[in-house]
DNA sequence: ATGCGTTCGTTAGAAGTTCTAACGCTCCAG
DNA sequence: CTGGAGCGTTAGAACTTCTAACGAACGCAT
């Protein structure tokens, strides 16, 4: 099962050196913030000297792409054992919430300012999708609403546009819902993590509720 | 009133590259973004060398603090404008949807990835803060829920922590009104800004459009 | 156990970047 | 018209990413 195939010594050896590489970007991008990555300075700071690591990055751009799919997988994983353990879309919210605040930064490597040239690789959008797919599941499992309760505009506009559901049997309703989860929760959160609340005195956790309970409500 | 006291030629001069700098700049940042701001490739498009520049911007940071105040005073001239002319919160919320669409990342310098070191200067928050009465007015404007509606949990927080506010007499459910303004409508445009709607099949303006109407009507 | 070849880490260097320092030239003011 | 302030230049330091060429170490196969 496990494709780690690091059967040769000198493979897993680059395995762990590429994982230690990693372990120094990431603690490098949570003070400094993506864009003053430094090979130069991981290197400097594991002890060998400069274009060493292009033994085992083709560029700074690799790198990143590289810290990218384990920040995704990350969150898809830690979505996933969250739902497995019960969690329903509330407290895959939470837990959303407290995998953002634990490294700030990681989380915008995922959804924060876009690089005008930069285009995702294939695998990474199938992460980013594995994690709708979950969230989306939690949205279609919340009870729906009564019977005969009209449906928002939006949600008939989806049921024409769901190219992005695939074959996932979600009501529109349940699209809506998804969408308005992800762009909500995303508001909140980059904001604060961002540090627009910072000085303004509320408590972004409760808005963070606030918006939860409007969205686990039937949707207006 | 106007302090752009260019009396002297020199300072006429001064004034006018600097702007011509400034216009330069944001070329570079919309097509390429912020971090891959060169300073150099502006003097060489302007046709004088390096260093030049230095006269005029005490280094990189200046000046991208300067292209944030002018975009944090283009938003804030933009929303008064629309105010001015009686757009209501829905107007507004056109109007900021349609100066973010001009230019992502203009958007993204004010409300995107914040950069871990930096803080920004006293007179950019206080634009900031200029943006946030006139969308908090916007709010208090509208018609209050009928009497006897039950004010919501957050708002009863907002009650009591309101120092951001100021004076501004603006009641507790205005600024939960307020606070959900922002944050969803920041939640739809910066994800359909860093293109994460891309290829999901959907009008992502209808789903702004959606917010919107939510947010209009009583909150939950 | 002993080559031999792959892989590793090194230094050297090219082409960038920001930014400082020192030097003329130009233009404006008194 | 003359002195000084301001402007633009080149030189250079200290960075960055990244390529090229070299020696050394390591492991696999014989």
């Amino acid at each position: 099962m496990a494709k780690t195939g690091a059967d040769t010594p000198r493979e897993r050896y680059r395995a762990q050196l590429r994982e230690e590489v990693k372990q120094h970007a990431w603690q490098q991008i949570a003070t400094a913030g993506a864009s003053a990555l430094s090979l130069n300075a991981i290197a400097k700071q594991m002890g060998l000297s400069g274009p060493a690591l292009y033994r085992y990055f083709a560029g700074r751009d690799e790198l990143i792409t590289e810290l990218v799919r384990d920040a995704y997988r990350s969150l898809a994983d830690t979505l996933d054992t969250a739902a497995a353990d019960g969690a329903d879309l509330a407290g895959l919210a939470r837990t959303l919430r407290g995998w953002a605040l634990a490294d700030p930064q990681r989380y915008f490597l995922l959804y924060g300012t876009p690089v005008p040239g930069y285009h995702a690789p294939e695998d990474t959008t199938a992460i980013a999708d594995e994690i709708m797919r979950t969230l989306l599941g939690a949205c279609a499992a919340l009870a729906p609403a009564p019977a005969g309760t009209p449906g928002t505009p939006f949600a008939d506009h989806l049921a024409t546009h769901r190219d992005w559901v695939g074959d996932h049997p979600a009501t529109p309703a349940a699209l809506h819902r998804f969408l308005a989860f992800w762009t909500r929760l995303h508001g909140v959160l980059s904001l604060e993590l961002a540090g627009h609340f910072t000085g303004m005195g509320f408590h972004p956790e409760l808005l963070f509720e606030a918006e939860l309970d409007g969205l686990t409500a039937p949707l207006s």
